[in-house]
DNA sequence: TACTTTTGTAATAATATTGTGATTAACTAT
DNA sequence: ATAGTTAATCACAATATTATTACAAAAGTA
């Protein structure tokens, strides 16, 4: 079974953005719409895009400024789709992030074709991206390693996963059952226990006293959070 | 002392590859220009390009399978330069491997902005340069040979693929697929099994037992890691 | 074509990780 | 203080993944 490669649309005009996903649902592709550059960002952090498609005049916020946000955060393959279709606002547009220009109107098949292009790229590239560092932790995706006070630690997928979640939602409590299905390598389908386990396999690697916790609280009857210390 | 970047033209016209090439000289690059396709591929033996400028007409063969000759071997970004502007020349093009596609006439403005987006990618890219050294490999790509502790090692093409991409890129983690993706002379729709078998040939050859591995960590769940030993 | 080499597959043996259940310790509320 | 509830830990079982082997398929050569 080939899993399905998700797209994010963000464009204006519901007529064409209807009509795009509707041909890359037909190409195989899922499709999200959004219109609203605010909620791009927001979903940009629930869900995890291949690629995504800006138009340049939205509401609320010029276009070029989203895709500079989103470049600041995120190195997912943008195509910029605009009837903006003089040089300078290519220029800028690709300077600010952009990994494509496409005026409008265009082809469908060369938009396509343009998309797999990124896909392709995207697949051979480090994501030098989800990377977090702090005093004590630092945490790289691509080497899927994570520094405790300078030294690697010698963790598993699944403690991977969990140390990984709470270092990026610092103070946030997470209940078992978040944890469970928000982290690769865990079986969703496990008991809540196996949470517990987890997080005392991880106490150990940091040498925490549960007794007196300097990273994972338990919040009794929910879950854990990490804990910020400064 | 910045180091300027290397360009090659491959362009028919000589009025238009010399303007184009004075224009990136003052951008700062270093351009070579070349009008024949098999000396093209000679050229790129000899000297390692950040990035192909590719005009379509040519004499004796096609750009179009120049750009796939070149792909086949080499993951060097390219941008095809033509007049031809039709959605299909484009889609094919696209799909031959080049990276982006710029009908004629063009800006070059827009045509410096390409470059730069292309370079930026190429950047965060896994790395594919042809030679590489330390202390107990020695990488050469011309000779296909990898000398391990000062002796050459006996290995087939999949296996010089795979050990390159890891001597490459020490310390990241690829997965099975990405393995299979990037590595010249396996074959892309093989099983994820056949990537153990080749871990496991290349240990032996390099004397390593799994158990305590020094080179080729597995990462459960994910592929596989070289270790950075110092 | 026939031969050689390389690559991929499938089976199974070896191994590591994860989850479970029991037990003990800690906490909460009455 | 005590009963009841929840968390922490341990050891072991269940599960999932990797390693290896032998063989088949494919690719390359003469």
């Amino acid at each position: 079974m080939k899993e399905k490669i998700d797209i994010l649309i963000v464009e204006d005009d519901i007529d064409l953005s209807d009509l795009l996903a509707s041909y890359l649902i037909s190409s195989d592709y899922t499709v999200d719409i959004l219109n609203n550059p605010l909620k791009v960002l927001a979903q940009l952090e629930e869900k995890s895009y291949k690629i995504i498609l800006l138009d340049l005049s939205l509401p609320k916020m010029d276009g070029l400024v989203l895709c500079e946000l989103i470049r600041k955060k995120y190195t997912i393959p943008i195509i910029i789709m605009s009837a903006r279709d003089n040089v300078s606002d290519k220029v800028l547009g690709l300077e600010k992030g952009a990994d494509d220009y496409l005026p409008k109107p265009f082809d469908t098949r060369e938009l396509i074709a343009r998309i797999q292009v990124q896909l392709r790229r995207a697949n051979n590239s480090v994501n030098t991206n989800e990377t977090f560092e702090d005093h004590e932790f630092k945490c790289d995706k691509t080497t899927m390693k994570i520094c405790f006070k300078d030294k690697p630690l010698d963790l598993t997928v699944a403690e991977f996963g969990v140390l990984k979640l709470f270092l990026l939602n610092r103070g946030i409590v997470f209940s078992r059952e978040q944890i469970l299905d928000s982290v690769d390598g865990m079986n969703w389908s496990s008991g809540d226990r196996s949470i517990d386990v987890i997080i005392s396999r991880l106490r150990t690697k940091l040498n925490e006293n549960p007794r007196e916790p300097k990273y994972f609280e338990s919040v009794r009857g929910i879950g854990y959070r990490m804990m910020q210390n400064e």
